[in-house]
DNA sequence: ACCTGAAATGAGAATGATTGCCATTTTAAA
DNA sequence: TTTAAAATGGCAATCATTCTCATTTCAGGT
């Protein structure tokens, strides 16, 4: 369920959990324990998270088995994959698990990736002006994506 | 220069030609032969290219020299690498030079990209809120990207 | 608590886009 | 024309990601 109005604190770990379970046994996949450890590093990850943020943080999670995991739970809708300029991806948990819809800040130097958020009014304005956009070239609209690239506090 | 208002036509070829010299010789790099095909075949591009879509149009265009001159053209601020989900990158000229701010439609399945423009208005109002979050956030905003996710005519 | 087949794991090999290397060719200026 | 620097093109190397497969774990039935 989604929070109540106003209210911006994140879902509590174990709720994102159950969710997790629920997501994954759509798709007849299992909760491993591999796999919640992989949730459990994104939940305390600031911003999306490199493959070799992920093995440094985790000592137990051997490569294969954090891209071949991350790519279940990305089928699953469970996380997200981010591709910048970087030439790696990074991955953060889904916005139907944080239940905030967010855009990134990405500095063009060293390549942080950090999150933000827009005004709703802003949002709305801009899903409106790109269903319009779709609606001309015969796409059928399914996501946005909206990053800022810039120079990030340490890099100025 | 930028044309007139209201005036939506492409910068001639001639004078596009014209800015790439300029632009490379900014950066002490000659525009060879190989280099005034790369920004033709980009010209002719309904959209931004993969290399493999470069190589196919112009037989004369080795890949090394793809890859290399490319660089060179990004670095010189001529062209624009795109990077999307699919695993490698496309190039489109600069909106330096063709005078239109634009983003890009996404198709999830097929992986096609088509420019679109937004309404001034809402280009404006999204440059504001995108110039407030990235003051909270100590970044210096140079650029933004807007993508749509979507599905194309032929994938729906 | 045992089976038993299916799913998951982990170590390493394979893939493939991109980059680096270097001998040869082209360029621009003297 | 000479000459040094820049550019080229073929191919090797790199490296993020994916694939393979032998071993381990899991779930369900007994
Ligand atoms: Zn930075
Ligand atoms: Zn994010
Ligand atoms: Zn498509
Ligand atoms: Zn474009």
């Amino acid at each position: 369920m989604a929070p109540a109005a106003g209210n911006v604190a994140h879902m509590s770990e174990a709720v994102i959990d159950d969710e997790v379970a629920v997501l994954l046994d759509a798709v007849d996949q299992r909760y491993t324990t591999g796999r919640r450890r992989l949730v459990a590093a994104l939940q305390e990850g600031v911003g999306p998270l490199t493959i070799n943020e992920i093995s440094a943080t985790d000592e137990n999670l051997p490569q294969s088995s954090i891209y071949r995991n991350l790519a279940v739970l990305e089928e699953a809708g469970v996380v997200t994959r981010i591709v910048t300029n970087d030439d790696f991806a990074r991955y953060e948990l889904a916005e139907k698990l944080t239940a905030h819809h967010h855009h990134h800040l990405i500095c063009t130097a060293c390549g942080i990736v950090v999150d933000f958020e827009l005004d709703g009014r802003v949002e709305r304005t801009l899903d409106q002006a790109l269903a319009g956009a779709a609606k001309e070239a015969g796409f059928t609209p399914m996501d946005h994506r909206l990053d800022l690239l810039g120079l990030c506090r340490d890099c100025q």
